[in-house]
DNA sequence: ATATCGATTATCT
DNA sequence: GATAATCGATATG
């Protein structure tokens, strides 16, 4: 009684609403831990799961790209919640945010470590690198360049694009996982309003970017 | 283990 | 012209 299938959704996981992200980018944040990014792309289907995030909160918060207002680049994060804005930084990498708020407000989450569940092979050769032991998976998607780099995801393929849909090649969905052990610090790798904790991660998993610390 | 630095480009001043 | 929501390599403890 087994069924084919003929959608590319993979059956256990279902898409996150826009609802999902129409609210307040720090609860966004929490609620997006222990979800699961979902890329499909030439047959392959790659999956993690968020155990690192990073909210920014629109045009009040100095640390976020909006601050600067609505601009040729920024403009996803003005429009409709649960779409990707995908920037590129340092001359190197693009790192991937969601846009949270109704439409016209500008707050947003940036994706800072994933965990890998499917599609190891497909993600090590994104990333040039391979595979010998447990712990080079942790190079794989532990920061926000490298898990861009792992889904392949670049600014001209993935900005704007929709992230509440299960046909969509790159989206979001839960599984059924449960956070536990959610923990606020401040962001990282930001020099204006660096003081306020809205990091969000999960404790004790070793995907989470950054130094190892006993906390 | 932490520190420093080069890469390389979009965006803003 | 300076800076940036980063990473990897190299140096040093």
């Amino acid at each position: 009684m087994r069924k084919s299938r003929t959608s590319t959704t993979p059956a256990n996981i279902r898409a996150l609403d826009r609802a999902f992200f129409s609210r307040d980018p720090r609860r966004v944040a929490r609620e997006l831990l222990g979800k699961v990014l979902v890329r499909q792309h030439s047959g392959a289907l790659l999956t993690a799961r968020i155990v690192e995030v990073e909210a920014y909160l629109g045009e009040q918060d100095p640390a976020a790209h909006s601050a600067a207002g609505n601009t040729a680049r920024t403009a996803v994060l003005f429009g409709p919640p649960g779409h990707a804005y995908v920037y590129f930084i340092y001359g190197n990498h693009y790192c991937l945010n969601v846009s949270c708020e109704p439409d016209g407000q500008a707050g947003s989450v940036l994706v800072r470590a994933l965990e890998p569940l499917s599609g190891v092979e497909e993600m090590a050769k994104a990333r040039g690198i391979e595979i010998h032991s447990p712990k080079d998976l942790l190079r794989l998607t532990s920061g926000p360049g490298r898990l861009a780099q792992a889904f392949s995801i670049t600014r001209v393929r993935d900005n704007g694009c929709d992230l509440t849909s299960g046909d969509s090649n790159l989206w979001i969905g839960e599984d059924g996982y449960r956070a536990r052990g959610i923990r606020l610090t401040p962001r990282i790798g930001i020099t204006k309003a660096a003081e306020k904790a809205l990091r969000y991660l999960l404790v004790g998993n070793l995907f989470v970017s950054g130094p190892k610390r006993v906390l």
